[in-house]
DNA sequence: TGCAACATACCATACGGTCGGTATTTATCA
DNA sequence: TGATAAATACCGACCGTATGGTATGTTGCA
């Protein structure tokens, strides 16, 4: 809620600014190491309005996570691998997709529902369960192209469509974390080539797909 | 260098304690959440010990990590999976022992250097390279056996042993990941299910490999 | 007038780290 | 061999700061 003042017109925009500086540095040095102070720096707002909007670093932990999750929902929605007609297409569109969206700093393009996750799935089961949320509310949107891939072709195969769509966030997650620990970003893109193949080879699909 | 005494046949194994607990509470809570008083406690060591034996809790970062790829290195060197005499045999009774680890409480199996790195690749380069030395050394252990299987059975394609390799890592390291953010350790086997037929399937191999 | 949305000063505690000191082992040398 | 010096391993009280959180006041709109 909100509310822009005349006098101040960045009133009101104290929440959503706290989020965004929470994905940011929290990104960058995870979440327990993120003090408040700084957040409100980063966010150039007070420690008042923090408390108000948010009752503590745990709220602020679980609101960061269902912010990320509507963010990006809204960014892979509005991402151009839906466009092929062929579904099998619009996977494989996927996969590249997010090896493209590899670049620049790892910060700027490693999840931070994953890296919260890691960090606070024992200590504070709101934040992981938001992030839980996040990581398989976005594997399920894979699902029903995989399906209808999988019906169009006449795949079998001990393995559900449920299945392979989490696989994809396992390889994105493990891509950002070798990534990290090696601090070189190709690591993350050369497994989503496996994955690519790995896909290719379920469906029986070694070259490009035509429709 | 510990030495123990006649008086506190304890004494000496400061270090050791240190280090064991430092990879049981950061793979609980992760690195930055877990107090240096903490550690002390749970070791029963003194704060003084502590900063003798490290100077920093920076360092203690760095010798939990270097601890873990000794202590895990020397457990896979042991493991049963090292058995056949077919290389392609061993690759895949190497995902088959991942799997088989992975059981209990999540921070029983989940990676100490894979959370450690999540969290500190930006804010220690200590740290992160001594995790990215560990994953990655791993990693090269499974090098020699995928050559061997390949040139075996003849298989190409556009792909390195050593990236194979670095992607098995990957799957388990996103394994954990998806394991702790949905609180069910089956995320993580599902994916190295995923894992061994994409293996299968670059070698060809669909069913049961007989030597 | 009431209430949401801040702002500011303040607080108790927890944190990483320091420091002077002691006990025990090991190296040195007459 | 025995006295002694040097070094290692450890103890525990203490320190300055940073931290999450609170209490109280102010502003501006409905």
């Amino acid at each position: 809620m909100p509310r822009p003042t005349k006098q101040s017109p960045e009133r009101g925009s104290a929440r959503i600014r706290l989020l965004e500086a929470a994905r940011d540095v929290v990104r960058t040095k995870g979440f327990a190491a993120t003090a408040v102070d700084e957040l409100c720096k980063s966010a150039d707002v007070t420690k008042g309005a923090f408390f108000h909007q948010f009752g503590s670093k745990d709220a602020l932990g679980v609101a960061a996570a269902e912010f990320w999750a509507e963010t990006t929902s809204a960014f892979f929605a509005a991402a151009p691998y839906h466009a092929p007609s062929d579904p099998l297409e619009r996977i494989l569109a996927y996969v590249a997709f997010r090896k493209a969206i590899i670049a620049g700093d790892l910060a700027e393009f490693t999840c931070l529902v994953g890296t919260m996750a890691q960090e606070v799935f024992a200590s504070s089961p709101a934040i992981r369960d938001a992030c839980g949320r996040s990581i398989l509310g976005h594997a399920a949107t894979l699902v029903a192209d995989i399906e209808a891939a999988r019906r169009e072709r006449g795949i079998t195969g001990d393995w559900t469509a449920e299945s392979l769509a989490r696989h994809t966030q396992t390889i994105i997650q493990g891509g950002f974390v070798l990534a990290k620990a090696g601090n070189d970003p190709e690591l993350a893109r050369e497994s989503l080539d496996h994955l690519e193949r790995y896909i290719r080879h379920l469906f029986h699909v070694t070259e490009e797909v035509e429709t």
